[in-house]
DNA sequence: CTGAAAGCGCTTACAG
DNA sequence: CTGAAAGCGCTTACAG
């Protein structure tokens, strides 16, 4: 059964339903609605009661076209399906959505023309600002400078040092796992990490070789194992690995998915984790850490506090103070079962 | 280094300021730019060229309060986290985007005040309409009655069968993944889903059980194994399967993360997937079934196929064309190599 | 073909 | 304390 509708929906009411209902003029209404102090508490009141009769609200275009402010952000994500867009688009909604700023979402799915496209849009619409949310750490080209409102990238840094840009400290997030594997006891590490194209994989290899030097040692094998970001990859090189150094006693993995190949490979080859060897993935992805056997510890790169970070700088940059450059955010250890200190 | 970039920015240029560089009224402007046919050519090049000039981009807000349409949507989601959101969305969001359309996200996290206190943001923006995104396929309560624009429930269908609604057949999904571990020619299929709290796993179960009876079959144990949406459970159902009904020739999972679990015990057990077992899995979630060894077979609800759907009602709404009541859009099979015909 | 004028819904000086 | 008036940036009849 189909329905025509049309001109069913009564008209939303307006501030004149308003001052009209409770007898004053628009002006008047419209102090008494927006808590201005040149009103009568008793004229007040009868407007407010005629706006919650009428289930006024007021209509924010007119209003932001007066104030030339809107109260709304545009995020632009380049890959909503990639992990890493979702949690930073969910804290810098959550950020946002606590104030009174509401966010236009555009997914832009990696192409630089559709990405124009939507920043023509939004600009049109009057957004005040706008986050540009990456996928990857690795710098990307800015927004044509042309755009007339304040931008802070997030997670992707913009390539132009004068930009706003927040993101992660993979460096840190390196040395954190692998002085935590050295806390554990630990003492031959080997570091198997994914696509060596990526600069959070060179990042974290820097951190982790950092790390270990500072200790007086040097990774298992001499260097960092770059493979994929997948578990097929962590189990062939937990196997070589085992195989070629057998006194390998501890893992940072450079992601989950690399950390459960590993998991399995050392099960299968009988190699005890926690017992002999100690595994520390990364991403600290909820599905494949707490699912592993044992549980994986994994390191959390906090990334809605990014977005929310992202969020505050923008507003920041929206009352005029920016504070250009990136920004590199630490990073945290989330420990489980599958790191233990050895008794 | 802090900046104050208080009034650097420039004003963006309006119409009139394109009419004055061009020379004409902004009436006149107006249409240039608007493509109406009453302006003759070479004016509408001159507005044209100056507009262009002048990065001219026309204020939405403007003539959203002049047409009464805003050309935006609000998107309200109850939980970003949940991946069965984010799929509906960008199915959403690219339908939309391919119009001139712009979407507002909003995320409730669950919360009913926080979900009403989005939805009264929204209509004051003056939304055109409302795609409610649910996580589950639960009914939900619908929103407040006195939302004066037309909503779609997408995912999670309203209770109230006047509502529009789009969800995933899942009674149709359990026929066609048993359908299939029968045209593999099996025919000791168990079902191993999870938490029988949802829906979804009842409804899964209940086309399982049609199939296998239009088949002249019963299910493994005579009934479905519900538990709880994890690994763990998986491996745990399989093993007691197995040792009960050694029989065993198919696992139908109500999700990868189960699916991934049985093919563990299953490779422990020393039973041969795809030889000896057929394996199909739930969700179609890339991470999990293409890791797997093998590599899960498993349903797609198509959600992003469901949020496109979604996207096209409301723009049928919006145009004053409803049919309401649940709208369920089929499901189907990817098939990988964890199911496969004995020859 | 072009432009002056009204008006969308609101806020804000400015008089009274 | 209250209200008439101007104006945010645009579109659309309506004259010319």
């Amino acid at each position: 059964m189909t329905t025509q509708s049309g001109s069913t929906t009564p008209r939303a009411a307006t501030l004149t339903d308003v001052a009209r209902l409770a007898g004053v003029s628009i002006a008047t209404a419209s102090k008494a609605i927006n808590g201005r102090d040149q009103v009568k508490a008793e004229t007040r009141l009868r407007v407010l009661e005629a706006a919650e009769r009428l289930s006024f609200a007021p209509n924010a275009l007119a209003r932001g076209l007066l104030k030339g402010r809107t109260g709304t952000v545009g995020l632009l994500t380049s890959d909503l399906e990639g992990r890493f867009s979702i949690p930073v688009l969910m804290g810098a909604e959550d950020a946002f959505g606590a104030g009174r700023v509401s966010v236009f979402l555009c997914d832009a799915r990696g192409d630089a023309i559709r990405e124009q496209h939507h920043v023509r849009a939004l600009l049109s619409r009057r957004v005040d600002g706008l986050i540009v949310v990456g996928s990857r750490t690795d710098p990307r080209p800015p927004l044509s400078a042309d755009v007339p409102v304040p931008v802070v990238y997030a997670y992707a840094p913009s390539e132009d040092p004068s930009d706003v840009s927040i993101t992660a400290d993979n460096v840190g997030a390196g040395r954190l796992a692998v002085e935590h594997l050295l806390s554990c006891g630990r003492r031959r590490v080997a570091h198997v990490s994914g696509d060596p194209g990526y600069k959070a994989a060179q990042d974290r290899a820097a951190g982790a070789e950092a790390a270990v030097a500072a200790a007086g040692l040097e990774l298992v094998g001499g260097q960092t194992f770059f493979g994929s970001w997948s578990e097929g990859w962590g189990r062939g090189a937990a196997r070589m690995i085992v195989e070629q150094h057998g006194d390998v006693d501890a893992f940072f993995c450079g992601s989950d998915q690399i950390a459960r190949g590993v998991l399995d490979a050392l099960r299968e080859l009988g190699r005890d984790v926690p017992g002999e060897v100690s595994v520390i993935g990364f991403d600290n992805w909820e599905v494949l850490t707490t699912n592993a056997r044992p549980q994986l510890t994994s390191v959390d790169m906090n990334l809605e506090r990014l977005g929310r970070v992202a969020a505050q700088r923008l507003f920041a940059a929206i009352d005029g103070t920016v504070r250009p450059g990136v920004e590199e955010l630490p990073c945290r250890v989330v420990t489980r079962a599958s790191t233990v200190p050895i008794s």
